[in-house]
DNA sequence: CTCCTAAGATTGAAGCTTCAAGTATCATAC
DNA sequence: GTATGATACTTGAAGCTTCAATCTTAGGAG
C-alpha cells in the first residue's frame, strides 16, 4: 500500500479511467469479431503477420516478435505453432545462438495482403472516422504517455502494490 | 469495401493505431496480473463486482450489467456462474419479467472493499502517475469520442466491412 | 574438456471467452 | 385459450491464454 488512506481516484479520473475501461474490453472485441469473419484469424494472430511482413527479410527472432506484438514468449510460441500449421510462418533455427526465427511463408504474405483492406476499412471506421487530425495527434501523444507510465509502472509493481 | 484502391492510414493514423494497439494488449493483461495476484479475480470478475456495488440495493437486471461492464451477455452469465459459487453474488428472478437480477451479497460488497485499494493504486501506477491534469482531461475526452464512434462503427458494420 | 548456469523457447493443464444452440417466459394475434 | 414470435438468459463445446514446469543449448569457471 502506497500511504495510510487509500487515496480514491477523483472525479476527473475515474470518468477517464471509466472510458479507457470501455475501450480496453470493447475494441479489441469488435476487431476480433471483423477479423473472424472476414479472415477466420484473430486480431492478434493478423497482428502477428503484419509484423511479420514489415520486418527485414520478413523474419524476426521470437523473442522480440513477442515484444513488437505486446506478447509474452508463450502465448507467441501457441500462436506461431497454430500459424505454422496453417502453412503461413515456419520456425528457423538461428545458428551460434539458442533463438529462433518465426519467418513469413510466401502464404503468409498474401494472406496478410489479402487481409489488409478490410482490416484498415474497419479501423478507420471503428476509430478514425469519428476523429478529426488534431484528436489523431493527441491520441497517438496519449497513447504514447500510457505505454510510457504502463512499462514503469509495471517496473515498479513487480513487488506487490 | 469501400472504394476502389484500399485507402492506407496515414503516417500520424498509423502510430496512433500502433500505439491504441499496444495500449489495448498490454494494459488489460497488466491489469489481470495485479488481480489474479492480489485478490485471486480476473479484472473482469472485479469490474463486474465494483459495477454492482455501486447500484441501487447492489442489484442490476443481467442485460443491464452486461452493458455497463461491456460483455457479451453470455460471457457475463458465465462469470455470475463463477462468482455465484464463491459466494459473491446471487441470482434472482424479476416478477412479472423474463429478467433476472445480479445481487450483490454482503460478502461479495466486503471482496470489494477489500480489494479495491490495491486495485486503485495499480491504476494509479500504470496509469495516472505518467499524466498531468490536463492529459487526464484530455484522455477522457479522446476515450468519449473513440466509444462513440466504436458504437456507430459497430452498427454500421452489421453488414460486412 | 566438463560442469554449471541461465537464456530462449516449448509444452500441457487449467481457466476464461466465444459461438451456436437451447430453454423459458412474456406479448400479441387469432 | 392457444399458437406465434420475440426477449432474456443458459449451456456445452471449441478455441485461446496463462501459468508453471520443462527442455535445450550457449557461455563461463575450473
Amino acid at each position: 500500500m502506497s500511504s495510510d488512506e487509500p487515496r480514491w481516484l477523483d472525479d476527473r479520473q475515474q470518468k477517464a479511467w471509466r472510458s479507457l475501461v470501455a475501450v480496453i474490453t470493447r475494441l479489441p472485441a469488435a476487431l476480433d469479431t471483423q477479423m473472424q469473419r472476414d479472415a477466420d484469424l484473430t486480431h492478434f494472430e493478423y497482428f502477428v503477420l503484419a509484423v511479420l511482413s514489415e520486418a527485414p527479410e520478413r523474419r524476426l527472432q521470437l523473442s522480440a516478435l513477442a515484444e513488437d506484438a505486446n506478447a509474452s514468449l508463450s502465448r507467441l510460441s501457441h500462436v506461431i505453432t497454430r500459424l505454422a500449421k496453417r502453412g503461413w510462418v515456419c520456425r528457423e533455427a538461428i545458428p551460434h545462438s539458442r533463438g529462433s526465427y518465426a519467418v513469413l511463408t510466401d502464404d503468409g504474405y498474401a494472406k496478410v495482403v489479402d487481409t489488409a483492406p478490410a482490416h484498415v476499412d474497419t479501423v478507420r471506421r471503428l476509430v478514425f472516422d469519428g476523429l478529426d487530425n488534431e484528436q489523431v495527434s493527441t491520441l497517438e501523444t496519449i497513447g504514447t504517455a500510457l505505454l510510457t507510465q504502463l512499462d514503469k509502472g509495471i517496473a515498479e509493481g513487480t513487488g506487490k502494490a
